[in-house]
DNA sequence: TTAAATGCAAACGCTTTGCAATTGA
DNA sequence: TCAATTGCAAAGCGTTTGCATTTAA
């Protein structure tokens, strides 16, 4: 069900300024900082307002329709939901990211969950080291 | 060899300031922030300065003397890399921190380094989720 | 019609910076 | 002595909030 659908069902009114955010969400594959969602639905509306791109995105976040991420630059990025799961591994010297497949994390989630009893969330982790590159410059 | 020595051998002055960052950040065995560390230092020089804490964490974390976490509250919180690695499950509802083990992570690094030549700098990784109590209350 | 949502401006919390004064080596 | 370091004040940055106005349902 689309994510239109889900805060209607939900009892959340569908305005103009939240479609525009879950267009620019949907728009791009990687994740997307606040401040460039703000860009993309100001391109379309000039009166947009970030405070309303940063509520919106609390809403979303609240339903589970959107997940964060901290790539370590000082600012939160945003991924759809619907675009599944996947980790980065990000290098520290010359800030490439690199995408992980899910499954790689599998075993680390089982071992949590069997020995610390802990639910890991694992939906968008961020992993920082150097890359091949760096590591054979350094 | 002791930071205070380091930091001479590598020729940066052995200022009171720094001396009191560097035991404040030896005082305590968990992660700490620059506030609580200002704080701990201002408690025996009043006129301690916050950017100077700045100034000299990022000067330790330049020689590999302190790391950084982030803890998901909008803080970073650095600990002494005398102190040796661990890692962090921090519960996503309550908050509570639980350490793990170092090796717990070693396969992980190993598979990160032969199929993607990534050099993973796991010294303080922030798990978040939730913790027994928490699934269970949920 | 009316509670929910927005726009605006201001505040917030953590961190960084410019600059003159101080100080460790 | 003198470059490195500090203290201070102010700014920077991403994010949040209070409140009057607008609007989706």
């Amino acid at each position: 069900m689309s994510c239109s659908k889900i805060l209607q069902e939900k009892g959340y009114r569908l305005t103009p300024q939240r479609i525009m955010v879950l267009d620019a969400l949907h728009s791009v594959d990687q994740h997307i900082s606040a401040e460039e969602i703000f860009e993309k639905v100001r391109a379309r509306y000039s009166y947009a307002n970030i405070s309303t791109i940063y509520r919106t995105l609390e809403l979303l976040k609240e339903l589970g329709l959107v997940s964060e991420i901290d790539l370590g630059d000082g600012r939160i990025r945003y991924h759809s939901a619907e675009k599944g799961h996947h980790h980065h591994l990000i290098c520290s010297k010359c800030g490439n990211v690199i995408d992980l497949e899910e499954h790689i994390l599998f075993p680390l989630k089982e071992i949590l969950l069997n020995d610390y009893e802990f639910e890991a969330d694992l939906k968008h982790l961020a992993i920082f080291g150097l890359c091949e590159n760096c590591r054979n410059v350094k």
